[in-house]
DNA sequence: GCAAAAGTGTTCCAGATACACCCATGT
DNA sequence: ACATGGGTGTATCTGGAACACTTTTGC
């Protein structure tokens, strides 16, 4: 077990699936490649990571380098070794995901990003690697753990009404609800309180607004 | 075991988290390196990865070099990555966590492996690197998997009684179950089906045998 | 006949589901 | 006044939990 030769050590990477909501539909941001090999193509951000960095940091940053995001929700998804799925060499891909809320992140290009957008989950552009394996395992993985855990309200800005956080339901299950049944649970779960203030939007009755009662952490409910 | 510091690249490991159920306990695969660092300390079966080798193969092959163990349930558990989780140098290890059924499986010492041993994830002797981290990860994952897949027939023999499913439920929820509505519960889950065959055992009414319908895969239900 | 594990049904409760109308606001 | 999304309660269904006795065997 000692003494790897180290020409042969592989080169250890993390991709991050970034999930926000837009237009009332599950979004993922990728990122244009800048260079070889994939040059041109869509993939998701994310790189080598550097030699004294913790995974999560190391995640955290390519995402904030590439795209100029950062603060979202981060959690380690899988890891990827299939020998061949990099062309060059024998890359390891520790393979993060993340949710952003819908307004103010705005990503912007840089780095080995010559361009980054956001796509629509279930029609995204063909791309570089196994990233295409990588978004179907986080969706899924996203999509279980609205059923036992507090992760929604991580699409969600810091206030917001039940009928904003009905819509992360929804849309990523794909399905309507119950606007009563849903309500009675989210209430009687106790993870989001009510504030004083309401959010008047068009022609209709103020939304109340709420907040989650431990914003960035994600339990484990029932 | 002084090796500077030089190359950038991380090297790559993995560790596997091996339960099998004896002696009505959940117990763990355990081998006493034979080298630095941690010489003689216990430790989860593990090493490095092959230049050209998927990552769950060099995780079998692991298990099969250092305790003479193949042929079990595998899967992928979590990736560990702090930067000085190995004093030596910079390691990330992919862990995978492994069901043994009880019987038939005898560990025998090898490579870098001095000694192996079963101990019970209860009582577990200081382990080398952060490797109490990763039992302690496999330890939730196999509870919580147990209330939503069918996990469980992978640490039976091919053949078994209801009562043996039982225990294996109870012992790693460590909780009594009642045996009507466990056997009602794993009937109409109809996973497992009945064959024409009993066991006698002892003085007393003998067990009709049942089979996993899929053995080897794990669904999740429900 | 007795010890020991195998096998078997019913009642009860809690949480999920189905379902329709009034409320507050802007135009 | 009307259009729009916000907000509310009850009846029913279903799956889980509690619970005790008979059966078959070896000694």
């Amino acid at each position: 077990m000692d003494r790897p030769v180290t020409s042969e050590a592989p080169a250890i990477t993390t991709d991050i699936v970034l999930f926000t909501l837009r237009a009332d539909a599950l979004q993922v941001l990728l990122i244009r490649r800048r260079n070889e090999p994939f040059k041109g193509m869509w993939a998701l951000p994310g790189g080598f990571i550097e030699p004294d960095e913790p995974l999560e940091d190391g995640a955290a940053r390519e995402l904030e380098e590439e795209a100029g995001i950062s603060g979202v929700y981060l959690e380690q998804l899988c890891t990827f070794g299939r020998p061949d799925r990099d062309p060059r060499r024998r890359v390891i891909s520790v393979a993060y995901y993340a949710l952003a809320p819908a307004d103010g992140l705005t990503p912007r290009a840089a780095s080995d990003a010559e361009a980054t957008g956001w796509f629509p989950a279930n029609d995204l552009p063909p791309l570089a690697f196994d990233h295409d394996e990588m978004v179907n395992t986080a969706r899924e993985r996203l999509a279980a753990k609205l059923g036992y855990s507090t992760i929604a309200v991580q699409f969600l800005p810091e206030r917001f009404s039940l009928g904003d956080l009905q819509v992360v339901y929804e849309t990523i299950l794909n399905r309507p609800l119950d606007k009563r049944n849903f309500r009675k649970r989210m209430l009687a779960i106790g993870l989001i309180e009510a504030t004083r203030d309401e959010r008047r939007n068009g022609n209709h009755r103020p939304a109340r607004l709420y907040t989650a009662r431990n914003p960035g952490e994600v339990e484990i409910i029932k």
